[in-house]
Order: structure tokens, then sequence, then C-alpha cells
DNA sequence: AAGTAAATTGTAATCGTTTACAGTCACAAA
DNA sequence: TTTGTGACTGTAAACGATTACAATTTACTT
């Protein structure tokens, strides 16, 4: 079913059918009635492909999301923000997820813009920082969410990560913490050290001690926080608080600290980053730094509009603010 | 960058460039060198929806996955095997999210349409039966995920769900309790029903009968699952023990039952149906019916891709099965 | 009635590939 | 030398839409 068969059908031309499926310019009411007429009974539909053939300008109608982990809540609710803002936009999401594999990352990216998407938003992973570059610089949309590559002149949306580790950390070095553990994310990454960074200001602020033997890694993933829980927990003096620097790592931790049954807070407080819908349910629910997810999203995706209705205004860099939210994991709660 | 211009920089023509792009057909060795050299000096990249446009086979290099809730990790699961299946035959996937609305679900079967991908795999909602009928009678390579509508002919990849509500009830009944309540999902979704079916048969077997009082329905989202375990605890004589048959209104029972401080497994039992990660980091951890949610994925993508290379072999129907995994939510368990 | 501007519609080129078909070339056989 | 045969390579026509430009019709003025 093409235009060409709907033309026929309603005795004008492929002009006047276009016309009137755009409509744009001005055809006459009685043959516009007409041919939509012809368009429901024949039930065409439009090809999407023939038409951004044609039209070379960035209103392809479909914007591609780069993640890292589909699985991780805090991404889906990225996702969701995105896709709400698509949907609004009559856009449809290609989305893609890169394990934090830079190669398939790159695979993605190509695949994405040999599908002529309008414009990407990308959780970027390390080492492809010189390829984002070459986008940007080639004039095509990117918005980059969550992690920021240092000395990139690109669109970004983030959060304040540093506010946010130094947040959690306050709260436990208020509650009286001093031997406090931290579960770091991947090195590189830019969430992860400006975490860290918070991390050791609110310990220098207090006074506290910064020790080699409570800084561990986990990068990001269940596993990770697992054996860093475990590290932390069999050097000779354990930490008494554990800072969790990602929702994965937090389950790991919790499973590790059920496992050698010590008991949350009484035996030691746990404070996590990122408010996943399950935190609340735990017992005791988890304190937790929140981060806006779909906020993220939301954002991210109406600055890849605005920079395609704008692509020379200036590069934006957005960031938002976290949120602690005090539940009873650290214990210090009224009863 | 097209085609051409390599073709006039390496001195042949497009369509030698073509077949050495797509390494088909015999050029010779030199000539696919100079020419592959020339595509990796202008960094060059083939133009997808020129290529869609002009090949009429499946063959557009995107899958179209259309779920029900990407903030649901089951559904971030199967999206997870689909993506690894697409991804090993270098396909990219356009994910959608209908939030259970019909409508929303229509307009992104049109769009991918519209945008020529090879196929679709769905989770469908319900309403849209006859659409997705004529989609499988015209020919569109489309596989259902999860659920199944009545009476359609057409490639499903489901759960053994009766079975899982069985096993569930059946280890309630075993422990002793008669008393069971159940947190139902959406009316009218096979998946929904099927599990019910499962309860009821396991009561049947058990010569339990079935109270009207202890059924409720929580359309599996939290905020169901919370006002339905509120309705439980509020009647005469409240369950001593609760099947939530997804995992979002697990997580909202949870909270309603920390809210009224009762407590899991000793005042009530618990068993959910779907293993999130964070049913082990529980305390006590969560019995569960364990749904193969990667599996899912994996073969649905299979199915779709059996679908082309096949399109006129006969439907298949695939259904997975389902695992208890016990832990203590329910009690029963040594300690 | 003729002329003119405005409104509507049609014609045909174009987007970047793929591919049927045709052409070229080298070499062996007659 | 001519002819036939492969092995390559090139030419040009699609694919289905959009749109500049041309053509036609309509409406209005004088």
């Amino acid at each position: 079913m093409t235009i060409k068969e709907i033309a026929e059908a309603a005795g004008v031309s492929t002009a006047t059918v276009s016309r009137v499926l755009n409509n744009s310019d001005k055809v006459q009411g009685k043959t516009a009635e007409r041919v939509l007429e012809v368009v429901e009974k024949l039930n065409y539909r439009p090809d999407h492909v023939a038409r951004r053939m044609r039209v070379k300008t960035t209103n392809s109608l479909v914007f591609g999301l780069v993640i890292t982990d589909i699985e991780n809540p805090f991404f889906a609710n990225v996702a969701k923000g995105v896709e709400s803002v698509a949907f609004k936009n009559k856009h449809v999401l290609m989305i893609c997820n890169t394990n934090e594999d830079p190669e398939k990352e790159k695979f993605f990216l190509n695949s994405m813009l040999s599908e002529k998407v309008s414009g990407v938003i990308l959780v970027p992973t390390t080492g492809n920082a010189e390829f984002y570059d070459k986008l940007v610089s080639d004039g095509f949309p990117l918005v980059l969410v969550d992690r920021h590559p240092k000395g990139l002149n690109v669109d970004t949306v983030a959060i304040n990560n540093e506010e946010g580790g130094y947040k959690a950390v306050k709260r436990l070095v208020d509650l009286g913490h001093t031997r406090i553990g931290i579960i770091n994310g991947i090195k590189g990454l830019s969430n992860a050290e400006e975490r860290f960074h918070g991390y050791k200001k609110a310990l220098n602020e207090a006074g506290v001690p910064i020790i080699d033997e409570l800084i561990t890694y986990g990068n990001y993933v269940e596993s990770g926080g697992r054996k860093a829980t475990e590290a932390l927990l069999t050097i000779n003096e354990p930490p008494t608080a554990i800072f969790s620097t990602n929702n994965l790592m937090t389950l790991g931790c919790l499973k590790e600290l059920y496992k050698r049954k010590i008991s949350i807070p009484d035996d030691i407080a746990l404070i996590g980053f990122d408010d996943s819908t399950w935190a609340e349910a735990l017992i005791p629910p988890l304190t937790t730094v929140k981060q806006p997810g779909y906020e993220l999203g939301v954002n991210a995706a109406e600055l890849l509009i605005k920079r395609l209705n704008n692509p020379h205004s200036s590069i934006m860099n957005i960031v938002l603010n976290t949120e602690l939210v005090i539940r009873n994991s650290c214990g210090g709660l009224k009863p």
C-alpha cells in the first residue's frame, strides 16, 4: 500500500496525497476529504523509511537511547522519563544496552547513526570519549546522561553526585560513626569519582581520617557489592557503617550481611545510593540518597529536542539534586 | 558520505562498492581492498534507511519490542534476553512501553510498522486482539510474550502460569494454611487468570473451600498490591497466608505489612510470583515462584528469527516452566 | 470578454542503496 | 585470427515519499 495507490484510487496525484497526509499546504477541503477516506478505507500506513530518506532534516521520529544496564531499575527510570517525552513528541525509542562494554557501545551508536535517528541520549561508558567528540563536532545531536567524561564539550544531564555522597556520609558521621566503609563504583566514571569525593569531603570536614582499608570497589554490580562487603568485614577492625554507592551493590551487600547474620542497624549501619522501589520494603527500610532518575530522563529528552530545534545554541550542562531519604538502616530514628 | 563518493574516490562504480560492502558476489581482491581502504579513510557509514527502502526483505536490522512496563524488573529481564539474541544477529532493538494502555500500544505498533522493523515481539495488553490478528494474517512477523489472548493463532512464548500458581498455593497448603488470600493481576489477562486457576486447583485438591473475601485484585501494580493487602487484613477473619501474583504487588504488600507491624512469617506467610533480584535480600528472604524472564526473551527472539527465515512454517506456542524458590517468608524452613 | 492574481493540483527530480542486465576484458580453444 | 567463456565491472532502474516548479483552474477586476 503506497501513496501512489492512494493517489490513483482517489483520482489525484501523489503530491496531493502527500500534502493531505502532512496536512500542510493548501488542499481543497473536498479533495482532502476524499483522500482521507481512501486512506482510511485502504488502511494505508505511511512508510517512514521512504520519508526519512527524502527528508534531510533531523525529523526522523526516532530517538536513540543507549544505557548501560536495562536491568538496573535506575536506568529503567531514566528510560521511562525519556520515553514519556518522546511519546509526547510522537517519537519512538530505539533502546540499546551496552553492559558497560565500549565495543558494544560503539556498535550501537554506529547502528543508530545508520538508522538515521534524530539524536541519541547516551549513558557513556569509559573509553569512547573521542568518538563522542567527533559525533558532536560533526553536528550530531547527542546528550550524555548520568556521567560526564572529562574535557568533553557536550550537552549533559547529571545529578550532583558529590553532594549526594557528602550527604550520605555526613549522615553517618552525625550518627557518630568514624569507621565508615565505602563501596565504590567503576573507577574512571565521573559519577563514581564524584561520590567518592563527597565521601572524602564529609570525612575531612569531620576530622575523621580516611583509611585505605575501608575503601573498596564493587564496579556497580551486585556480585561486586557482595565481594566488597566481604572484604570490609574481614579486615582487622571492620567498619561500623557502610556507604554503598549504587543500588545493585547495596543488594549484594545486604545479602552478604544476611548470610553472616549481621543485623542492620544494630551491628552495622548501611546507607545506599539510589532509592529503588524495594528500598522501602526492606526490614529495616533502607536509608538512601535518592536520585531523580525519571527527571534525568525527561530533562535529557527535552535537552535533545532543544538541540534539534536549535543546533547552534550553546552547550548545556544540567545538574539535578539528590535527596537524602532517611529510613531506618542507619538507626538514629525515633521509634 | 555516500556510496557514490566512495565509488568516485576509489575509481569504481557504486555497484562495485555495494558489492564489496555486502561482501557478496565476486569482486576482484585488489578492487575490494582498494574500496575498503577508501571506506575506512573516509569513515563511511552505510545508510540503513536507504538500504531498507531498496531491499524488500524483512532484513531491516531492527526488531521491535513492545512491553507493558519497563520499570518492572521482570520485563527488563525479558528485554535483556531479547536484546542478547538481537545483538548476536547484529540487530538493534526498538523498545516501547505501553503502560498497559491499548491506544498507546496501537500507536507504537503502527510506528514500528512504519519504521519497517523486521518483526515485533509484543507483551499484549487487552483489547487489541483483532489488530494482532490482522497483522499476522497480513504475514507480519509477530511474537507474543508472557500473555496469550484467547482464540488467536499466533506465535507465543509464555510460562506455565497455572502450574506456577498451583505450586505456590500447594506450598502454603502443605504448610497447613487454609485461609489463603490471593492478590490477582489484571482481569482478562491470560497469565492472571491462569495463576488464579492454579490457586483454585491447589485449594480444591486439598479440599480447602474457596472464599470470595480472600480473593482480591491488585492489577499488577504496587499500589494495587498495597490496597489489596489492606483489604485482606481488614476482613473479619484475615488470611494466614497471602499469595501475591506479581513482584510489584508483592512490594506493595510488604510495605503494607511493615506499616501494620505484621511480621513475616510469624504473623502471616507470604509467597510471591516472580523472583526479583531483591527477593533474596529481604528479611526474611522471599519464597517465590521464579519465572525465567530472560529465557522468555531469548526464546521469543529466536522464534521471531525462525519466523522470519521461514514465514510459512506452522505457528508455535512455547511454554516455559516455573520454579518454586523456597526461602523463608512462609516459614517451614529448618533453622 | 479579457486579463490577472490567487488557489489548487500535477510533473518529475531527488534522497542512497541494491541489483538485473549489459558490457568489457583476458585468455584458451579452434 | 576468431570465437567462446568466465570473471569482473558498470549502467540504470527501482524502492516510496517530498517538494520545487510548472500547469491548470477559479475568482475577480475592469
